[in-house]
DNA sequence: ATTGACGTTGACGTTAACGTCAACAATACC
DNA sequence: GGTATTGTTGACGTTAACGTCAACGTCAAT
């Protein structure tokens, strides 16, 4: 049964490789707010592609705080127009942030450029 | 007195906007080892760089033990030929893994540019 | 009816990365 | 010689992001 709907929290745990225990607690974050069936929980694709974006979050280095901002951000909102307006100057400093941050690792791969030609000509006269 | 060499605990925490408990503490965990004068500490223009690498890191994102790792790699080490090709993989590895992390943060970057596209359908619609 | 798999809610433990505070030393200034 | 500044070493406090239990519910299979 590929692409299913549903999902229960250790299904869940199972595909991204957490915990059922890391799950809860982003729940009790704020970050997913999943169904109920009785007291057991319930996924759907939403809380999926949510918890999908607090763990690519995780691996840029953010916080979950900082990934429930941008979570935020994708939430529907009230079509007020301020709102809009005011969702919009969040997302281009996020965006802004977010490429701050892509050129201060691309300083850390450059830097580590330089130890890498230092290594490969220090092999290079070593073997001649 | 512009581009001096040496450095106290507290010029270097107001240049980087951190404090100086923070600067001990990164001694601490072997991310730093300044010269003393007395018992006072004073900071050389290699040092700089190292704190300057950290703060970069963590600005990327990365742990200190991270930075560590990074800022190991840029000490000489010794000349042994199987010492050199042990640290150019670990370099290349270090530069796949920000790589990927490059990658994560434009993923959000792009996410986040639907949610404006978004916005400023709405805003358009809105005006007419 | 009991065993086992899966789930639940607390509550407490842990590590990283500092902050905060106390008690003290040295040096500079008035 | 007092005092203000800048530094030092502990020691304890704090927040984030979970891990680790304990005690319990529920449903299917033996």
């Amino acid at each position: 049964m590929p692409d299913a709907t549903h999902f229960t929290i250790s299904e869940l745990a199972k595909e991204f490789d957490v915990t059922s225990r890391t799950i809860r607690f982003y729940e009790e974050k704020g970050l997913l707010s999943p169904a109920r069936n009785g007291q057991h929980r319930i996924y759907d694709k939403a809380d999926r592609v949510r918890l999908e974006l607090i763990l690519r979050g995780k691996r840029a280095g953010l916080s979950l705080d900082e990934s429930r901002e941008i979570i935020d951000m994708y939430a529907p909102g009230s079509s007020n127009e301020r709102q809009y307006r005011f969702l919009l100057d969040k997302v281009n400093d996020k965006q802004a942030q977010l490429q701050r941050q892509i050129d201060d690792i691309q300083q850390l791969i450059m830097g580590l450029q330089e130890v890498r030609s230092r290594c490969e000509k220090a092999l290079k006269l070593n073997k001649h």
